[in-house]
DNA sequence: CAAGTTACAGATTTTGACATCTGTTACCAG
DNA sequence: CTGGTAACAGATGTCAAAATCTGTAACTTG
C-alpha cells in the first residue's frame, strides 16, 4: 500500500528538517523521519544513501536560504565597497545570532557536520569567501581599497574577523558588546586597506 | 600515623600535575592524587577546597611558566615595537602549539576550565593582554604605532588575532599554513596601525 | 521497473545495577 | 589546635545486557 503522496526526495528534507529541530541533531534518527512520513525507513534510503548525506542536504538547504540574503549586500553597488564590507561582516554575524536563536538545533546540526569536516561546512566557507571577495575587488576596482589580490586580501580579512563568524565563537556572540568588538576591528582592518574609516 | 613528609600544598599541585599529566583532565580524581601521596582524599581538602580549586591552582601554575617567557619578548626594548608586535603574537601562537604537543593533557584541563569559565582563563587573557598593551604603548611612545588609546587598540588587535591565540582555534594551528595566515594578519594590522609592514 | 515493503546483521544507544568519587562530618594523635 | 583518619550520603561514572538504529538485501505490488 503506497502512501498518498509519492515520497519525493523534498518531502523527507522537510519532515528531517522537523525531526531536526524537535529532537535535536543527537536523538533524531531516520527511522523517527520515516515514521513522521508514514513509511519504513528503508523507503528513506531509496532516496538517500545515508544518513549523513540525509543530514547535509538538510543542513545544506537551510544554509543556502541565508546565503542569498547576504549576497544581496555583497553585491549592493549602491554602497561604496568599503562601507559595504562593514555592512556585510555585520549582516554575517546577525544572521548567525539569528541562527542560534531561532534554530539552536539545526545550528548544533551545522555544527557536528562542520567538525566533521563535512563538504557542506566547506562550501560554506567558500561561499562566504567568495563574497567577501567581491566586495574586495569592487574596492580594488575603484580604488577606495588597495589590495593586489583580492582573494588573498579577503582570506586575511576573514581571518582577522574569525572571532565573529567562526561557529568555535557561537557562545561570545551572546555578549552585548559584539558588535561594538566587530566595529573596531573593521575600523583598524580598513584602516589597513587605506580605506576612509569613518564614512 | 602522620605522613613522613608533612603533606604542603606544593606536593599536592606537583602530584596533581603528574595525575593529571598521566591519566587526563577526565580521569583523574582526587582519590588518586591522594594516593599517589599516600594520604587519604580528605586530607588533600584541608588544603584544597574543592576539586575545581585544586585543578585551578595546577593550571595557573602551569600557564605562569609560559606567561613569562611572553613577557620578555613584550618588553625587549632592543626590537622596534611593530617587530616586537609580530614576534609576540608569532611566540603566543608558538608557545600554545608546544603546549599542545608536549602536554595534551594538561592543556585539555585549560580547555575545560576556560569553558566553565574559570578566573584562571580570564586572569590569563587579561595577562597576555596586558603584554600586549605594553608593547602597543611603546609604539606609540616612540611614535612608530598611532593609537590613542594603548589598551583599546590591544583589544582590538587580541580580537583580530583570536584564530592564533583563542583555545577554541586549537585544531587549526596544527595546519602548516597557519604561520603564514598569521604573518598576513599582522601585516595589514600593522599597517592599519600606520607602521611600517617590512622592516 | 518504480516505489515501496519486511527481514536481518552489525553498530550504536539506552538502561539499570553497581562501583567509585566528591565533599562533609565526627573523630583521633601529638 | 594542627594535621591527619575513617565513615558516610549523594552525585557521578562504569559496564554489560537489552533495545534501537543503520544500512543492505530479498521480496511485493501496480
Amino acid at each position: 500500500m503506497p502512501a498518498r503522496t509519492p515520497l519525493d526526495a523534498n518531502a523527507i528534507l522537510a519532515a528531517t528538517e522537523d525531526i531536526l529541530r524537535r529532537h535535536g541533531p543527537d536523538k533524531a534518527t531516520v527511522v523517527d523521519v520515516a515514521r513522521a512520513l508514514g513509511v519504513s525507513h528503508a523507503a528513506v534510503y531509496k532516496h538517500f544513501p545515508s544518513k549523513q548525506a540525509l543530514r547535509e542536504a538538510v543542513t545544506r538547504r537551510w544554509l543556502d536560504r541565508n546565503r542569498d540574503a547576504l549576497a544581496v549586500i555583497a553585491a549592493d553597488g549602491a554602497v561604496p565597497p568599503a562601507r559595504r564590507l562593514r555592512a556585510w561582516l555585520h549582516a554575517v554575524l546577525a544572521v548567525k545570532q539569528a541562527k542560534i536563536r531561532e534554530d539552536p538545533e539545526l545550528f548544533a546540526a551545522y555544527g557536528i557536520l562542520a567538525a566533521a569536516h563535512s563538504s557542506v561546512a566547506t562550501d560554506h566557507v567558500a561561499d562566504l569567501l567568495g563574497q567577501l571577495t567581491a566586495i574586495i575587488a569592487d574596492g580594488a576596482a575603484d580604488g577606495s581599497l588597495r589590495t593586489d589580490d583580492a582573494q588573498a586580501t579577503a582570506h586575511v580579512v576573514f581571518n582577522a574577523t574569525a572571532k565573529f563568524h567562526h561557529l568555535a565563537h557561537a557562545a561570545e556572540w551572546q555578549d552585548p558588546g559584539i558588535g561594538a568588538e566587530l566595529d573596531d576591528v573593521c575600523s583598524l582592518l580598513l584602516e589597513g586597506l587605506h580605506a576612509p574609516t569613518s564614512p
